[in-house]
DNA sequence: TCTGGGGTCCTAGGACCC
DNA sequence: TCTGGGGTCCTAGGACCC
């Protein structure tokens, strides 16, 4: 069995936790820029408002019903997340992260007990330990575990623990179950199936396996086989390196100016080198894009980008900002108004096996190795950005967020920006 | 006025090899 | 006039996820 743990609606229960007046309240919480509604408690559901609806459209529901806002804390829900994390490593030999909000426990080999009882005590543990609401689901597959945590969500009475596991119980449920609601059917394929006169996932799983295969591909026939009982997505613990790195951001108003330009990108390049030496990786190459406002049809649109290849494969912060610097003044181009820019690291691969480029000068590389290793050590004690390059200004992105709660949790919310000369 | 950020996997097609 | 067969690797784009 496998088992799916949840957090019902991850953003706003962390705000909760320190807000406990707003139980029962309608919640949402923005995303950068205040933006759009990336978390909703259920009242504020029910409001109407959906996932990712920008801002300014709720504003007149938000005001009516009293709905409360957030900027998004980062900080405090990747703490939470935690937290929440060290109490389900005690319910299994072990877990995998799926994302921010949700884990898979691996439950194979465990017999003997009671699992609509171990999924109940699950949630309920954690709702004691970290005051976050959590659903658990526990089934023979991934796919069907995800459909199971959903069930508690519908259904109070399960007390935040469902078990599905007998052949005529799944068929009872599946046949209820929305066919856009299943883990790895998007939203491009929803119409073809509803064409092919596919509503819920218990028609789905009535389609031959070549119409499957021929209409979503591999990954819709794994999609096919899990909801029929039989595990076909790997269970993956333990620590991935990404294979992939982006840091971007939407500005809270286009940037006209070419040196302004240079100086976000050269931020985003140094959280880019930080995140790969975090987990132990240099990229062979790096991807710098810049584009306007895509929402503003009338002005002049553009999406300038870059590949920029690394001669031997590197997590250094001043050659990655330096590159990242050269090649936004080479896509700059007056006129346009950038609204968002952002870097990512391709081919990444483990720092252990770097092949160094035949004329490399390693002196070099080992210097400027021993400047981040300072550069780190200096940023982990006394807060990220306190040693920075003077090419990224005052370090600070371009965006707003008028509504964050306090850094409740973690370290180093509240200590101000100090610029030396 | 105002519209998020960060990933993964699969597939098709091109470049290149012998 | 007419131009093989079989691989690998890389990349871009699409679809999906939260």
């Amino acid at each position: 069995m496998f088992a799916l743990a949840d957090c019902n609606n991850f953003f706003v229960s962390c705000e909760r936790v320190f807000r406990p007046d707003l139980q029962g309240k309608p919640v949402i919480v923005l995303s950068n820029n205040d933006g759009c509604a990336v978390a909703r408690s259920n009242e504020a559901k029910a409001l109407g408002i959906k996932m990712g609806d920008p801002f300014f459209k709720i504003r007149d529901i938000v005001e009516k019903h009293k709905v409360a806002v957030f900027s998004g804390n980062m900080a405090l829900y990747g703490d939470m997340s935690q937290r929440v994390r060290w109490v389900l490593e005690g319910f299994a030999p072990s877990i995998e992260v799926y994302s921010i909000d949700e884990a898979f426990l691996d439950l194979r080999g465990v017999t003997n007990i009671d699992f609509d009882e171990y999924a109940k005590r699950i949630s309920a543990s954690c709702w004691k330990l970290t005051s976050i609401p959590v659903s658990v689901g526990i089934a023979p597959t991934k796919t069907l575990a995800k459909i199971a945590s959903k069930l508690c969500k519908q259904y109070p009475r399960l007390r935040g623990g469902c078990y599905m596991h007998r052949e005529e119980d799944i068929e009872k449920v599946l046949r209820k179950f929305s066919i856009e609601d299943v883990w790895g059917i998007g939203r491009r394929t929803v119409p073809k199936l509803k064409l092919r006169g596919v509503n819920t996932a218990y028609d789905f799983t009535r389609l031959s396996e070549s119409v499957v295969r021929m209409l979503l591909g591999i990954a819709g026939v794994r999609t096919w086989k899990e909801l029929q009982g039989v595990p076909c997505i790997e269970f993956e613990d333990g620590f991935e390196a990404k294979q992939s790195i982006c840091v971007s951001r939407s500005f809270s108003s286009e940037i006209y100016d070419s040196r302004e330009l240079q100086e976000q990108v050269a931020n985003f390049a140094s959280s880019l080198a930080e995140k790969l030496r975090k987990q132990k990786s240099v990229a062979a190459g790096m991807l710098v894009f810049a584009r306007t406002n895509r929402f503003k049809e009338t002005e002049p649109q553009m999406y300038a980008n870059a590949l920029v290849p690394f001669l031997t494969p590197t997590s250094d912060e001043r050659t990655i900002i330096s590159h990242a610097i050269k090649v936004t003044k080479e896509m700059f181009k007056d006129g346009y108004g950038y609204k968002k820019a952002g870097v990512i690291a391709n081919r990444v691969v483990s720092e252990d096996n770097v092949m160094y480029a035949l004329f490399e000068d390693t002196e070099n590389i080992a210097r400027e190795h021993r400047i981040t290793s300072v550069l780190d050590s200096i940023n982990k004690t006394f807060g990220k950005g306190t040693i920075r390059l003077a090419a990224q200004g005052n370090g600070i992105i371009k965006s707003s967020s008028e509504n964050q709660s306090p850094h409740y949790t973690t370290l180093w919310s509240d200590i101000p920006t100090v610029s030396v000369k």
